[in-house]
DNA sequence: TAGATTGTTAATCGATTAACAATC
DNA sequence: TAGATTGTTAATCGATTAACAATC
């Protein structure tokens, strides 16, 4: 059903699931481009024209059904189903992501996670125990594993990364600060706190001028 | 010397200074656009019009200087001075973040860090003691500090936000899935880590097509 | 000088917005 | 039916890429 669908898209469409789940939840059933627009500030056009990438799911003189399009909008991003997460590096970042409720409340389950210091290994985080890195690939071999999180040191995240891929993995979120180089056809995302915080230093000067 | 900058800039500045940041490390002293271009997956006219946007600082037939360009572009980022943020939220997130040493690392040191529970309240984070969130608007009285870091339930974000910018605070980290509503000259950079996860997802639903 | 590379203007490309016939 | 609103085509806007004179 969908052909190509731009990055600018791409990058609305978890906006769009957000806000058609609140309306859901405050009892709307159906919602107009302008409705919807006017709650997530963006035109009534470029919202017919981002749903319209996907085929027609309004009614003319009436609008969209929230639960339909939010539904519709769910599986086209595929959190009508859950997604099994592994997390390497047993730090700041990746026991947060392991202990947030947030993610497997979005299907995203952390399955394992591991570490190289011995000093972690062994010891819990959540309901999960830290693994030894060294058991990771067997890991992969024995179990579903959808998702890889790097919350690893940028030194070892390019070759980690590439280990994975051959392991299998398709799927990488990425929290090192680094643009990492996958063969074609590996999904990543890339979250670089720090360049959020940047931005952030960069808008407040602008403010000051 | 900037007047307005794209938002198609501005995103694009971080990577910038982390690129010049490694080419410094590596000893390099000077590159070419083309060269930079090849490094970052970009064409070089971009970034000689991105570059551009800020002033000249190239030299004809020579390139840019790796160190010069790298502090302009800090200075531009206001990378070049330190940042004092308070984290509201003593969880998963904000401990992450207090703990991480790569913020402090970058100029974005955290100073206080704050909380409604009980059983958190006088826990200690790092060399920090988590405080009760009612002593929070007479820390900010007392204190500098330029980002708040929300790291809070949806439900509580909002007001939250409004009172802190009463209080004088003018830039917010925010990491609760919600779009702030926030006055002119107030600077915000969302997170949204749950959209980052569902993009993923999507992407990888592509790539199975 | 000759080669390299910038800064900047012009051309292209893509994304957003506007307009409107179709239709619920 | 009349009013509302879609899906879609056309117009506009902005960002990226190409081209090239200036010059180190």
């Amino acid at each position: 059903m969908a052909g190509y669908v731009s990055e600018a898209v791409i990058k609305r469409l978890p906006a769009y699931y957000r806000h058609l789940k609140e309306l859901e939840t405050e009892g709307v059933k159906q919602i107009s481009s302008k409705g919807l627009g006017e709650r997530m500030q963006l035109t009534a056009s470029q919202i017919r024209q981002d749903i319209n990438c996907f085929g027609g799911f309004g009614r003319q003189g009436y609008g969209y059904s929230v639960a339909g399009l939010r539904e519709h909008i769910g599986r086209i991003l595929g959190v009508d189903h859950t997604h099994a997460m592994i997390i390497i590096g047993g730090g700041n970042i990746g026991r947060a992501v392991a202990l947030s409720d947030s993610f497997p409340a979005n299907g995203f389950q952390t399955v394992a996670i591991f570490d190289n210091d011995q000093e972690k290994i062994g010891t819990g985080v959540g309901q999960l125990t830290i693994q030894d890195v060294s058991e990771l690939k067997q890991y992969i071999l024995e179990n579903t594993v959808d998702i890889a999180v790097l919350a690893v040191p940028v030194s070892i995240a390019q070759e980690l990364a590439d280990e994975l891929v051959t392991c299998g993995v398709a799927g990488f979120w990425n929290f090192a600060p680094i643009d990492l180089k996958l063969p074609e056809g590996i999904s990543i995302v890339n979250v670089h706190l720090d360049e959020g915080l940047e931005i952030l230093s960069f808008r407040m000067m602008q403010g000051l001028v």
